[in-house]
DNA sequence: TATTGTTATACTCTATAACTATA
DNA sequence: TATAGTTATAGAGTATAACAATA
């Protein structure tokens, strides 16, 4: 494989992914909840109880804007602070019932409008769409 | 093909999106160039000159927000302003040759970053991937 | 000293509204 | 009156720095 043929594909992803991926963030929420927060509200279902530290870590945002956002969720009570048991500098946040069936309307929001979208696309088109998707989530996790 | 499958095709591709897409804006800049900068030069790119109406349509952007970074790439030389020739209320956006350098710097960067990425995968899987990001922009454009 | 979390602040982008100039 | 563009302003996200509390 030669090094411009793997730019020249990276390029045709890069220009797909930027543009279907500014239609989501734009149109594609309910308009009831921030980007941020349901970033940390997903974290919180996939991952678990956990320190503003390590959603910051894992999702590359900074500890300071996660420790806002944190503040309006607990506000909102889609999300519960306790301190950690053993080391009183840490947080532990933990989604409550209410953050999950909030964070459930957004997603299935964003999903049928991707959904919709996607109908334009044959079966076999979709299939490798969502192939794709998980070959994007792979590399996005990856160290590099 | 069941409603459900689709939309659970749609939420792998949305994850593989939001995740890689965070990672493009984060870290795969120069820092010398916003986002909305680099969008507006490569609208005018593909498009060639333009006017902040037409830009703001096409990319699902308000006038408003192109009208301050038009304003910022004509103090940098990147763009010209020229007002139309029948129509004065209009002003038409051309690429500067210094705009057009500085914009395949920040591609280029961008590029790099996405191809060191899909390095970890088959040169199958990066051909899927090529293949899905023309679908991504596909679909994207559509009107829905 | 180092780590965790918070508050403060500046810049960018999004969104709405108000204004000017031209058609 | 309608359209094109600008300026003003508020809310959200990113980033750096300074701070308090705990380890």
């Amino acid at each position: 494989m030669n090094d411009e043929t793997l730019v020249g594909q990276a390029r045709t992803v890069r220009r797909g992914i930027m543009r279907l991926s500014h239609h989501l963030r734009q149109r594609a929420h309910t308009g009831e909840m921030s980007g941020l927060k349901s970033f940390v509200l997903s974290h919180l279902e996939r991952h678990g109880p956990s320190t503003p530290t390590e959603m910051a870590n894992h999702t590359r945002r900074h500890v300071q804007a996660l420790s806002r956002v944190i503040n309006e969720l607990d506000e909102q009570g889609l999300i519960l602070r306790e301190t950690h048991p053993s080391d009183g500098r840490q947080v532990l946040i933990t989604m409550s019932e209410a953050g999950a069936a909030a964070l459930a309307v957004e997603m299935r929001s964003r999903d049928e409008f991707l959904a919709a979208k996607m109908e334009q696309l044959t079966p076999a088109e979709r299939g490798l769409l969502a192939l794709a998707g998980e070959l994007m989530e792979r590399i996005a996790e990856g160290e590099g």
